[in-house]
RNA sequence: GGUGAGGUGGAUGAGCGGCUGAAAUCAGUAGUUUGCUAAACUGCCGUACGGGUUACUCUGUACCGCGGGUUCGAAUCCCGCCCUCACCGCCA
C-alpha cells in the first residue's frame, strides 16, 4: 500500500497519477490524511496520559517501599483518574486507526511515468516483437484438437474428478509439462535466481502481504476449515519469505524461482476464450521475484524483461511484448509488461507472461525493509513475472510446431522431453 | 490425533510482579593498539508510532509468540489461541 508520508507531501501528484489508473476516488486521500491528522492527535494525548500513569506507578512503589502508604493510596486516585480517560481514548485511537487501514487498502498503487495512459487493453501499447510467425501446413488445427489427437490432456476426466477447467494431462502431455517446468527452472536458476519449492496453501497474513487480500478473495479458492488460501501464483508464499524482515543491504538484490500450481477460480468468463488451455482453474507456472533496492528497480525491470524475452526466443515462439495502459494495469503494480505468444491455428494472441515492477507498494505492506548505508531502514522494491505460464505456452507449441507427423518439439527443450516429437 | 516441554533482542541464553527495553556471551560495527594472513582493548549495536529540533542531539508511548484478564505497576501471575520441539498413534 501507499505511505501516507508520501500522500502527504505529493498530495496533487498522487491524485493526479491515481486518475491515470483510472481510479475513481480522488477524495480518499484527502480523507485518509485527515484520519491521520487525527490517529496522531489521539495518539498524542494517549500517550501523555499514558506516561502520567507510568510516573505515578513507579511514585507509588517507591512509597511502598518507604512505608507511606497513605500517600501511596492518595496516588493510586490519581491514577485511576487518568486511567478512566484513557480507555475512551484507546477506543477512539482503535476505531481511528482501523479505518485508516481500510481507507488505505483501497487505494492502488501509482503508475510509473512510462506507464501509457488509457482505460481498456485496446489502449496498451506494444513495445516489441519478435519471432517469426510460423506457415502452417493445410491441416493445421488448433490445440485442443491437437490433445485429442495425441491424448496429451484429457478435460472430461479432470472435470469428472474435480470440474470444468482442472485438467488431467496424460502420456506425453504429462512428460511436456515437467520438460518445461525442468527447462524454465534450469533456465531461471542459470541466471542466478534462486530455486524454492513454496506451500500451496498460504494464510491470511501472507494473501493480504501481495494484495490479493482484501478485495481479491473471489479470484482465490479458500479451505475454510483452516482459513488457508489455495495459492493464485507463487509470487504470495515467495514474496512473503521476506514478510516482516530487514535484510542488509549487501543482501540485495534477493533473486528468486519457484514452480507451483496455481489455482485460480476465475469466475465468469466462458467461451471459444476459454477454450481448451487458453483459461484453466488450476495450471502450472515458473515465476521469478526480486527484492531491490529502490534506486535498482527500474534496471532489474528491463533485465527481468530480457529475460523473459530470451526465454521466449529459446523456445523459437512468435511474440511480442506489450506495456499495460493505466486502466488495464493491475492494482499493486507501479508498471506492467505483458508477454503474449501468438497462437498459430488460433490467430491469436496469448498472454503468457506479466512482468511488474511494484516499487514499494508490497514491501510496505509486508514491511520488507533493508538498512541502507547510512543505517537508515528503508523499504525495498519488489519486482515479479510469469518465467513462464505453461498451458498458453503449450498450446502455442502445439498449434506452431504442427506438422502432418506429429509437433516437433524446439531444441532446447528435447533434452528435458527425451524426445524430438509428440506424435 | 494424544501426551509432555517450551516460545525473550541477529544467535545462544538469564530474568519469573516495580531497580528490566531487558544481564551475559557470540555475531555485527566504529575506533585504538600491537603488528601481520590475526589478536587484544574500548565505544556502539531492536522495531514501530508520536512530540520537539529538523544537523547531530533530546523526549513520550508501545512491543519479551498472538489476543484478552488481574494489578497503582507484568517479560514476570491467570485465561484463550497459534507455533516449535520430543515421545506415542496414524500415514505418502
Amino acid at each position: 500500500m501507499l505511505q501516507v508520508q508520501v500522500l502527504r507531501s505529493h498530495t496533487a501528484e498522487v491524485k493526479q497519477k491515481l486518475a491515470k489508473k483510472q481510479f475513481k476516488q480522488p477524495e480518499l486521500v484527502d480523507l485518509i490524511i485527515s484520519l491521520d491528522d487525527e490517529r496522531k492527535r489521539l495518539q498524542n494525548e494517549f500517550d501523555q496520559t499514558q506516561a502520567k500513569v507510568n510516573a505515578a506507578s513507579k511514585e507509588i512503589g517507591k512509597l511502598m517501599a518507604q512505608g507511606n502508604k497513605e500517600a501511596a493510596e492518595a496516588t493510586k486516585l490519581d491514577v485511576a483518574g487518568w486511567k478512566a480517560a484513557l480507555e475512551p481514548l484507546k477506543e477512539q485511537m482503535v476505531k481511528v486507526e482501523e479505518e485508516l487501514q481500510a481507507k488505505l487498502v483501497l487505494l492502488p498503487n501509482l503508475p510509473a511515468d512510462a506507464v501509457p495512459e488509457g482505460k481498456t487493453p485496446e489502449e496498451n501499447v506494444v513495445v516489441r516483437e519478435g519471432g517469426q510467425k510460423p506457415a502452417l501446413y493445410a491441416g493445421a488445427v488448433p490445440h485442443w484438437d491437437l490433445i485429442k489427437q495425441y491424448d496429451l490432456v484429457d478435460f472430461e476426466t479432470g472435470a469428472k474428478i474435480t470440474g470444468s477447467g482442472f485438467p488431467l494431462y496424460k502420456g506425453k502431455g504429462a512428460k511436456l509439462q515437467r520438460a518445461l517446468i525442468g527447462y524454465f527452472l534450469d533456465y531461471n536458476t542459470a541466471a542466478g535466481y534462486t530455486e524454492y519449492i513454496p506451500p500451496y496453501l498460504v494464510n491470511e497474513a501472507s494473501a493480504f502481504a501481495t494484495g490479493q487480500l482484501p478485495d481479491k478473495e473471489g479470484q482465490m479458492y479458500h479451505a475454510t476449515a483452516d482459513n488457508f488460501f489455495l495459492i493464485p501464483t507463487a509470487e504470495v508464499p515467495v514474496t512473503n519469505i521476506y514478510r516482516d524482515t530487514i535484510v542488509k543491504e549487501s543482501e540485495l538484490p534477493i533473486k528468486m524461482t519457484a514452480y507451483t500450481p496455481c489455482f485460480r477460480r476465475e469466475a465468469g468468463s466462458f467461451g471459444k476464450e476459454v477454450r481448451g488451455l487458453n483459461r484453466v482453474h488450476q495450471f502450472d507456472k515458473v515465476e521469478i521475484i526480486q527484492l531491490v533496492k529502490p534506486d535498482a528497480s527500474y534496471a532489474v525491470l528491463d533485465e527481468m524483461v530480457l529475460h523473459v524475452e530470451n526465454l521466449l526466443k529459446a523456445l523459437q515462439l512468435p511474440y511480442r511484448i506489450l506495456r499495460l495502459c493505466g486502466g488495464d494495469m493491475g492494482f499493486t503494480s507501479a508498471i506492467t509488461y505483458d508477454f503474449e505468444v501468438f497462437s498459430a491455428a488460433q490467430e491469436r494472441w496469448l498472454e503468457v507472461s506479466s512482468v511488474s515492477n511494484f516499487e514499494s507498494y508490497q514491501t510496505n505492506r509486508m514491511k520488507c525493509r533493508y538498512k541502507d548505508e547510512n543505517g537508515k531502514t528503508q523499504l525495498t522494491h519488489s519486482l515479479n513475472g510469469s518465467s513462464l505460464a505453461l498451458p498458453r505456452i503449450v498450446a502455442c507449441l502445439l498449434e506452431n510446431f504442427q506438422t502432418a507427423e506429429g509437433i516437433e518439439l524446439p531444441e532446447v527443450l528435447r533434452p528435458y522431453f527425451g524426445g524430438t516429437t509428440i506424435n
